[in-house]
DNA sequence: GCTCCACCTTGCCCCAAGGGCGGGGTCAAC
DNA sequence: GTTGACCCCGCCCTTGGGGCAAGGTGGAGC
């Protein structure tokens, strides 16, 4: 009747024109039929699923919630529920849903931080640090090594990078320790046993030892058991492009354990 | 050595050491493996991967485009990019997480307008007319069906809902229309054949006929051709539960058909 | 030496919400 | 009688990993 009252017809449309009502896929209604949030409705006696208004009702309501961001597991219980339990389950999908609003904006704003493809991974104070060996004349290679050094340093040393970038600071101040940076760069060439590497490791040495604020820890330092490794895979780092340094690191090392300058800066 | 300078331990660190380090789980580290992003390092004698800082250094970078929100896929190719493709690929990806931020909080504003469940799947103004029905003394069950009607009426004609509810509005302010109404409601019980359904089929006819705005239709409408299916779905929805309703429904509708009503009035 | 425990290896199946494809049956029109 | 649009079912694919199984390894304590 023409009425507001409402009543069905006998046979039903079609799943493709179900679909098209209540504006999903085909495959998207059977999707639902499978997860048991829609009941399968009557079928033809070719076998084609007829749905009748009833039916549709039901796919109406499962998509405008699906479409809202209910998880399906959660749909066919809240359609089923009293009005209490939907209000308190709608509050727990929108408290969900604002989480990985939160999580994604979060993401993006990182990704911003990443914007300058040249700079990739560091902070800006970092970047400053980078820059400031170029402007010191250092080799870009070498500029491009101490790139990967900080990556790598940022990563698996998060708690003491602020520090590290404190000493690499004070370091780059001091124009002899500079000078002697720029010569163990040259010294990637010489054979391991030049023995001239002997003699810049005594320099390094002492050089660090003569100004503590190269080696500055903070007061409430207290080692942990991956540290060493930690650092070691940072200051290791590319030794394989030259047998050199390998025995570079290694006297310096010893000079400075012999000092009793704690792990972290072996 | 203890310099900016950097270079490479021989052995490397198992699997579970170099994903603490980067702060994801060993079954990620591997899963990076299998999808290219990440070379397979050096095994020992055991078969066990041993990770250097070479290989960390990739991990940490993998890592930190992944949980900035860059697809898994594309990380290999950003990593390997130049600095130029490197920073277009990069507003890519932005773009889409800005259109995903977008999506997630239309889908949580959509949410918050279904917070009243009892209310549940309908716009303000459908829910006036509701709590009408209930003001003017129809039954609950009454109501309840008819919020049914209105809710397949949304999804299945859109465009039409509008204009739906203003006819609505407009019947339930003649008193005659619902007094008529509330026999027709009545008559769920009655037998088909009883004849006080065809006296109130014609009394509901000629007063529609007799009251336009009951009937009013956009003066642009062109009947489309599954009209007539969405409009006998939701006319006829719930005609299972009142055999005496489906003879009502078709007397008023050959009246109106003979008077000249189009379609969707049937 | 023995055992325990934590760690490593590979391989297979699982999640959400469907998409795509393929092989086959059906309906209506021309 | 044939074409095109529709329907059926079932299998594999997606993202970013998680869980579990069955078996091998390494170091510590007894």
């Amino acid at each position: 009747m023409a009425s507001p009252t409402i009543s069905v017809k006998s046979t039903g449309v079609t799943i493709g024109q179900a679909a098209a009502f209540a504006g999903v896929t085909v495959k998207t209604v059977r999707h639902y039929h499978q997860h048991g949030l829609l009941n399968e409705p009557q079928r033809d006696s070719s076998g084609y699923r007829r749905y009748g208004s009833a039916d549709l009702l039901r796919l109406v309501q499962v998509r405008t919630l699906a479409s809202s961001g209910v998880p399906l597991a959660e749909v066919g219980a809240l359609l089923d529920a009293d009005a209490e339990q939907f209000t308190a389950a709608l509050a727990d999908v929108e408290r969900r849903l604002t989480e990985r609003i939160a999580d994604l904006i979060a993401r993006r704003d990182t990704l911003r931080q990443l914007a300058d493809g040249d700079r990739l991974l560091l902070p800006g104070r970092a970047l400053a640090i980078l820059d400031r060996l170029t402007d010191l004349g250092f080799d870009p290679v070498y500029v491009a090594s101490q790139r990967e050094g900080l990556v790598l340093a940022r990563a698996l040393a998060p708690k003491f990078f602020d520090i590290f970038l404190t000493q690499l600071e004070h370091r780059l101040d001091d124009p002899q320790f500079v000078a002697l940076t720029k010569r163990g760069w040259d010294a990637r060439s010489w054979p391991p046993d030049d023995p001239r590497i002997d003699e810049l490791a005594s320099d390094l040495a002492d050089n660090l030892l003569a100004n503590r604020e190269h080696l500055t820890l903070p007061t409430d330092y207290r080692p942990r058991s991956d540290d060493a490794t930690r650092y070691g895979l940072i200051n290791h780092h590319l030794e394989d492009h030259a047998p050199a340094w390998t025995r570079l690191n290694a006297l310096v090392e010893t000079k400075l354990r012999a000092a009793g300058v704690p792990i972290p800066y072996q």
